[in-house]
RNA sequence: GCCCCCGUAGCUCAGUGGAUAGAGCGACCCCCUCCUAAGGGGUAGGUCACACGUUCGAUUCGUGUCGGGGGCGCCA
């Protein structure tokens, strides 16, 4: 571990305090950056959360742990330029430009691993996106795709061991429904006279499919249409598909299998294949339907039965949530005798425990949100600690195009793909728009803005500052792995020098509360001041002097800024390229 | 009716129990003989929805009101 500045100087405070304060020595110091520079570099405000405690004066305290503070060993090492009392008592240090370099060499020194947080020996699972398998992956899970992955890096950055894991809902009706509509387009291609339900998956990518069905199995799944005609009489749309669906298995009979099979692995063929290109990759592909075939559904609710919090009403067997806080009770298992998507649910949690995460972090769409408690509670009723699960809800994604809302028809089919906003706007720009919201917020993508090449597009713009030190090196005729040579730091005096080293310096502490909070915007945004600052410096300064040494300095803060740009960057996704 | 999110500059949004609340866009003015102008410098723009409470201190925490968005199935 490099020397660290800022527990440097709560080392300090932590020793003024003992000679101050005993009794209030175990109080944290705080260490926090002011807004405004006229404040210095640092200031603490342990004297105003003490002086009540200790009765007395803030201001008067704050003298006397300056006193303190200026007799600690190792006050006069260089690192501290002045100290001051202002406000209320606030104690406002100004940093040294020798303590403000350090970060470059460290920079320089740690590469890519600077602000990696050393191995917390926890495990810890991200489950994202988990979209069915009935369809492409739309905008919305693009936004699931694009904060999962950047969370589960952040994790990882924080020193959490960390797995990636996608749900299939390949067991439920929805993909039942998929694969008899897959079953008619296929029938009505080969000619056959077929009467296409109403609810239906009728969007063109189901016909794709049912030309690769049959293009692999030939007639194989031919049959009879006119076998179907009267499961169209039934009035109830929704028992009209059941109908369909029960009559299109007993005609398939063990074909239905592979029928189904075929249908879920080309769709979900289609989402892996859309979401490797979107730079998102799992661990682990988890299937539905494997609960059911290991038992495990009726073991979790067994588990429940055993511990007394289910009953039996109107055929339905119930799951008592309304014990652990819910509104209501909910159904486990059908009067038809089929389990509930809950009940699945309950055991797949169930079986994420007895794998052994320390944490587990459920990414759902913000219209979940009601079903948090009630597989809280059945965590709960299941005898394991909830607290370690934690749900992160998406607000959904609005899409704008020339100041419009775009609409967006599920049930017609018109919705706007991922695949679509990749093609229009760019891997790298939807990284980045996905993740620049905070998550529980609604999300106004612009699409114009995200496409164009200018000033105005926040990805270009931090992009473009990486390429630009990138280009200096060039011009230097070094790279800026190069840099690494000591470089002597301590000609980099001049105010923008001095704040982008301080902005280097700032890199670990948003990264481990980006990762706290489960909230990449975080990074975001500190990447656009990064860049804001470095375009400052460059316009202003030149980096290839005449002065060797002063070049030499310089060339080392574009190579700390190169890094931490790129491993900014790379957190969320995004490329770092070395010419635009 | 119940639950969740939100209300900050003309627009889109950050932000923190602290000191004079920030950024980008839009508007206006300025800067390439020079390492990429996809850039930079500057000006203007605010009752942090409102009220009460907790606190030495509230835009931040709590309660309520008003306004906007979303969710509340033996669907998945």
């Amino acid at each position: 571990m490099q020397f660290d500045i800022k527990s440097h100087i709560a080392g300090l405070f932590r020793g003024a305090l003992v000679e101050v304060a005993p009794e209030a020595a175990d109080t944290p110091v705080l260490l926090e950056r002011p807004k405004q520079a006229e404040h210095g570099d640092l200031a603490c405000n342990i004297a105003m959360q003490l002086a009540k405690r200790l009765k007395t004066n803030p201001r008067q305290l704050a003298e006397r742990v300056i006193a303190a503070l200026r007799s600690q060993a190792g006050f006069g090492e260089g690192y501290i330029d002045a100290v001051e009392i202002a406000g209320a008592g606030f104690i406002n240090l100004r940093l040294s430009a020798k303590s403000k370099q350090l970060v470059v060499g460290r920079v320089v020194a740690e590469g890519a691993s600077f602000g990696h947080a050393p191995p917390t020996g926890r495990k810890v699972q991200v489950e994202f996106v988990s979209a069915n398998p009935t369809g492409p992956l739309h905008v919305g899970h693009g936004r699931g795709a694009a904060y999962g992955a950047s969370v589960a890096n952040l994790l990882a950055f924080a020193g959490d061991h960390v797995e990636r894991e996608f749900y299939i809902n390949d067991a439920g009706r929805q993909m039942d429904i998929l694969a008899v509509s897959v079953w008619l387009r296929y029938l009505e291609s080969a000619g056959e006279a077929v009467t296409f339900p109403a609810d239906g998956y009728r969007a063109d990518y189901v016909r794709s499919i049912a030309e690769a069905m049959a293009g692999v199995h030939g007639t194989r799944f031919k049959r009879g249409g006119a076998g179907l005609a009267d499961t169209a009489q039934v009035e109830d749309p929704d028992a009209a598909l059941d109908a369909l669906i029960a009559r299109t298995k007993s005609l398939l009979g063990d074909d239905w299998r592979e029928l189904h099979r075929f249908a879920l692995e080309q769709m979900l063929a289609d989402q892996k294949d859309d979401l490797g290109q979107f730079g998102v990759v799992y661990d682990r592909w988890f299937s539905e339907q494997s609960l059911f075939e290991g038992g495990d559904i009726e073991r979790a609710i067994g588990v429940l039965g055993e511990r007394g919090h289910l009953h039996e009403k109107d055929g339905a067997l119930w799951f008592r949530s309304t014990a652990f806080g819910d509104e209501k009770d909910r159904v486990v298992r059908r009067e038809n005798g089929q389990f509930t998507y809950f009940a699945s649910d309950i055991a797949y949690h169930l079986n994420k425990y007895e794998r052994g995460f320390d944490r587990l972090i459920d990414v759902w769409g913000a219209d979940h949100h009601g079903y948090i408690s009630r597989v809280k509670g059945a965590l709960t009723a299941l005898g394991l600690d909830a607290e370690r699960l934690t749900v992160a809800l998406v607000q959904f994604a609005v899409l704008y195009r020339q100041g419009e809302k775009v609409a967006m028809g599920k049930r017609s089919g018109d919705f706007v793909t991922l695949r679509d906003l990749r093609n229009e706007v760019g891997n790298d720009a939807a990284r980045f728009f996905y993740v620049l919201r905070k998550s529980d917020q609604h999300l106004d993508f612009d699409l114009d803005l995200a496409k164009s090449q200018s000033n105005d597009n926040p990805v270009y713009y931090v992009q473009y500052a990486h390429a630009r030190v990138c280009s200096v090196f060039s011009q230097a005729g070094t790279g800026p792995g190069e840099g690494a040579i000591p470089a002597p730091t301590d000609l980099l005096v001049n105010p923008r020098e001095l704040t982008l080293m301080q902005r280097l310096g700032e890199f670990p502490e948003v990264v481990q509360a980006a990762a706290r909070d489960l909230a990449p915007h975080g990074v975001a945004f500190y990447l656009r001041d990064l860049a804001a600052d470095f375009h400052s410096y460059y316009n202003a300064e030149r980096i290839l002097v005449e002065d060797a040494s002063l070049a030499k300095a310089r060339l080392a803060l574009c190579a700390a800024t190169r890094q931490v740009l790129a491993s900014g960057l790379a957190l969320l996704g995004v490329s770092a390229p070395e010419r635009m």
